[in-house]
DNA sequence: GAGGTTGTTCGACGCATGTCGAACAAGGGT
DNA sequence: ACCCTTGTTCGACATGCGTCGAACAACCTC
């Protein structure tokens, strides 16, 4: 928050998921692009960040994904210059049961 | 939107529950003092407006249940000077099965 | 080590949203 | 008729959020 400058060490914070409130989670899904990440993340398995070209600029894709993180709703493992994330599925429905799958199967609506 | 001093004859509009955007449903639940209402709009039947004493003046209170009925979580009835708000609990449940019951039973976090 | 690739951070911009008080509308009582 | 209650709308304000380009960092390759 009060970083200015870039003090260098990147600290990826995934938290657990009994700390996130609620409405965070429901807010990190609520947004068009995330959502379009969550359902291409629920194919299963490791994605690069810049897998997901969704027409928006790699500063907007950071953005999201971080949300996402922070949100508990996903993991990242950096190699090299890259990183890989994941949906933390099985977290996700031990402690919300059923939102998972209610979100990814509902209508696409284009 | 561009109505100006007031027209006087309250649309009250409830959409179709397929023509809401799931982004808009998840949003619409994504905020503390909404998810406050659903709770206790889930204990079944119908609770006229002024029951939600969450904290927040009445125009609040009555901008979060238009946005909860714009979004189809809810339907209104109207009788003499108050409202009667429901959750559209069977065809939130049909069409987004376990949603509700996730965002239900999650922990409370106070 | 110079240059390319990948991703994050910063600063700025506009738009959406939560919040309130005040004004208003519609009904119900007495 | 008058007033009170209930709820909506308006206008204003502050804050939050999505978006971008540009600068930066870490890494890899040659």
């Amino acid at each position: 928050m009060s970083n200015k400058g870039y003090t260098g060490h990147m600290e990826l914070h995934e938290p657990e998921l009994r700390d996130v409130p609620v409405t965070a989670v429901l807010a990190a899904l609520a947004d068009d692009v995330r959502l379009q990440i969550v359902r291409a993340l629920a194919e299963g398995g490791e994605y690069a960040c810049g897998t997901f070209e969704f027409g928006v600029s790699k500063a907007t894709r950071s953005h999201h994904l971080k949300v996402l993180r922070e949100a508990g709703l996903t993991r990242t493992r950096a190699a090299g210059t890259s990183r890989y994330v994941r949906l933390r599925r099985d977290e996700l429905d031990r402690l919300y049961p059923g939102l998972l799958d209610a979100v990814l199967t509902a209508p696409t609506r284009s």
